[in-house]
DNA sequence: ATTACTATCATCCGAGTAT
DNA sequence: TATACTCGGATGATAGTAA
């Protein structure tokens, strides 16, 4: 980005028009007083910036520039978990998925709205999916907290809702115990393993 | 910020080594192959990004470049944001407000907690709130989804709780039709039209 | 296919200076 | 004081081509 409209911004010229001389916007971002004198007759040219009576205002061209750079960054960091995707393929578990849900379906159904199929798809991510796999943690998950029932001790589990192959679905990571990094754990309405067959899985966070 | 960082950025190379030719950041970014060529050598020289087996990956450097940008964009519009304010004058509406508040009426008074009265209160901006118009658009806006009723869809809305000299009220943005930027529609418990009077009305955003 | 060198052309910047 | 012109040098981009 043009870093005299972004000096000029930061001088709030896109709120108020900003009187400034070009000895000093060249003292501050060290360039000539020259050099500033012709960018800012640049800008004047591209209608990003107009000036009026020796004052500088940052026009609405100037600022969707600016917008556009920043949204661009903001989806970047602040968005890219809502999009976030995963691929990989189905894996057998241990039979330990099923005992789980069990346990936790009241708690599940009290967050997810539906009591799941007594069971886990584990999906072993590839290696794309691995290295996205950390940025799970930037989103705010749902919360099952650690209760206990005929004393025994049931640890927190975090789920994510997602789409798999366009099932609604969500994912568990439990808090406590849980296997490596690389397999993911779905639960869902339904069995899927047979209709989602032998191929490649997507799995696609939603909100 | 440099162009060329920016797009290994967006292809998330500050995540995963990324492989990319030069002849393809030259076609994303309408320049040359061999310009592509020299700007990688310079961001590698700069210590931007680094290249192993022939995949790209942004180094801490290279993101602090990114985020010191990103940074000072978030402390300009994040906190502008809160304290945006417009200031204009009362203009007639064309009667249609009435008829929109009615047929959302159920709908807002989901998100907003009180039925709006029936009308909504046209500002015309003035030239230095039109500025600041589009900031709006980096406030997180209370969505009213799009519905259909009747057999007649009606599109969505973006509503903004705001302040109007002291009142407690919410600006509406619809999603499909709207009029030209510089009137903000405003919706309020009450008929506020007499209330304001006829002097200059300012409008502040609250959380 | 790829990257990146060299040569040439274009653009940007700073110094001097006119206004 | 101020802005902004011209001009020469520096930096940047493209075309051709080697590896």
């Amino acid at each position: 980005m043009d870093d005299v409209l972004l000096l000029l911004l930061k001088r709030n010229a896109h709120v108020a028009p900003l009187r400034i001389s070009t000895t000093e916007i060249g003292r501050m971002l060290n360039m000539s007083q020259q050099n500033a004198s012709r960018r800012l007759v640049e800008l004047e040219k591209e209608e990003k910036i107009l000036r009026k009576e020796g004052k500088l205002l940052i026009t609405k061209k100037g600022m969707e520039e600016i917008l556009q750079i920043y949204g661009e960054l903001q989806d970047i960091f602040d968005k890219k978990a809502k999009r976030l995707e995963f691929s990989g393929e189905i894996v057998e578990g241990l039979g330990e998925g099923r005992y789980y849900v069990q346990r936790y379906g009241t708690k599940i159904k009290e967050k997810l709205g539906y009591e799941p199929y007594p069971g886990t798809l584990n999906i072993k991510l590839d290696a794309a999916s691995l290295l996205k796999r950390q940025l799970l943690r930037e989103m705010e998950p749902i919360v099952v907290e650690e209760f206990e029932e005929s004393g025994r001790r049931y640890g927190g589990l975090f789920i994510y809702k997602c789409q798999v192959n366009k099932y609604d679905c969500a994912i568990v990571i439990p808090l406590r115990t849980h296997h490596g990094i690389d397999v993911l754990e779905i639960i869902a309405r339904e069995r899927l393993k047979e209709k989602l067959g032998k191929g490649k899985i997507h799995i696609k966070l939603v909100d």
